[in-house]
DNA sequence: CCGAAGATTGCCT
DNA sequence: GGCAATCTTCGGG
């Protein structure tokens, strides 16, 4: 109970400066913080998944240094922050040492500190986005239910919202005690019977490497969902028609 | 320059 | 469980 969940010192960079899925599980139980101008808001991590830069077909590194992924290439222990489906930010934990890439995705986490900041971050997204069909329709907005404590900073899209991590911190220091994103050890540490993996979450490549790490029986765990290929844009009245025919269920 | 996919989420039926 | 939202990034022409 009280005090149990006090973070432990800023991880030391020799900490990432090993190979992602050596790193991953060990940062199980860690705590990530952000102070940003309107509070702190930190996250006991729950659920991470490695990639193994070059070698990886799944990790944005593969085929090369881009300008998107250079922090994954530098100093270890920095932020790499993408951002994807035009409207979401993920952040990762670089690892290795400088010129080779890898990284530590933070997938899910429990909010310890700045829970109503959250949830308002939350909620604003909720709110400010959607709502184009409302307009259309003159409908009202429909009264929407609080953002439990589970869901805050459940999957990495609401992890960033929650701690308010967005493209300017992509490169920071998180062992840099005086960084505004600090990742700190474990308040306790995860017994490792209690660490599970499995298959990475929502990738169409290398699907089967088993690099996900989460805390047992967590319920901010992110549920598993194989990749799923987003449909083509069906824009005009008349159908392309030029795949012949078959289709694979 | 243009096209296509994407380490997701939330609302829809 | 399906699918739309929304835009950056990168590779190919």
């Amino acid at each position: 109970m009280g005090g149990a969940l006090t973070p432990g010192p800023v991880l030391p960079r020799g900490f990432f400066g090993r190979a992602a899925q050596e790193v991953a599980p060990d940062l199980l139980g860690c705590v990530l913080s952000h102070d940003a101008a309107d509070g702190a808001v930190a996250v006991l991590i729950t659920e991470v998944e490695a990639y193994a830069g070059t070698a990886d077909p799944a990790s944005h590194a593969f085929g090369g240094r881009t300008a998107r992924t250079a922090v994954m290439f530098g100093e270890p222990g920095h932020a790499y922050v993408y951002f994807t489906y035009g409207m979401h930010f993920c952040v990762n934990l670089g690892c290795q040492p400088a010129g080779t890439a890898s990284a530590v995705l933070l997938r899910s986490g429990r909010v310890t500190e700045g829970a109503p900041l959250a949830a308002a971050r939350r909620a604003a997204r909720a709110a400010s986005s959607g709502d184009t069909a409302l307009r259309e329709t003159g409908a009202r907005p429909v009264a929407r239910a609080a953002i439990s404590e589970r869901d805050l900073a459940r999957g990495p899209a609401r992890l960033c919202r929650a701690l308010g991590i967005g493209r300017s911190l992509n490169g920071a220091d998180a062992c840099d005690p005086g960084s505004p994103l600090r990742i700190s050890g474990p308040a306790r540490a995860v017994p490792a019977a209690d660490v599970q993996r499995g298959p990475r979450v929502g990738i169409s490549r290398a699907a089967e490497v088993p690099w996900r790490f989460w805390i047992a029986g967590d319920p901010t765990v992110s549920p598993y969902r194989p990749h799923a290929p987003r449909r083509a844009a069906a824009k005009a009245v008349s159908a392309p028609a030029r795949d012949g025919g078959t289709m694979q269920p």
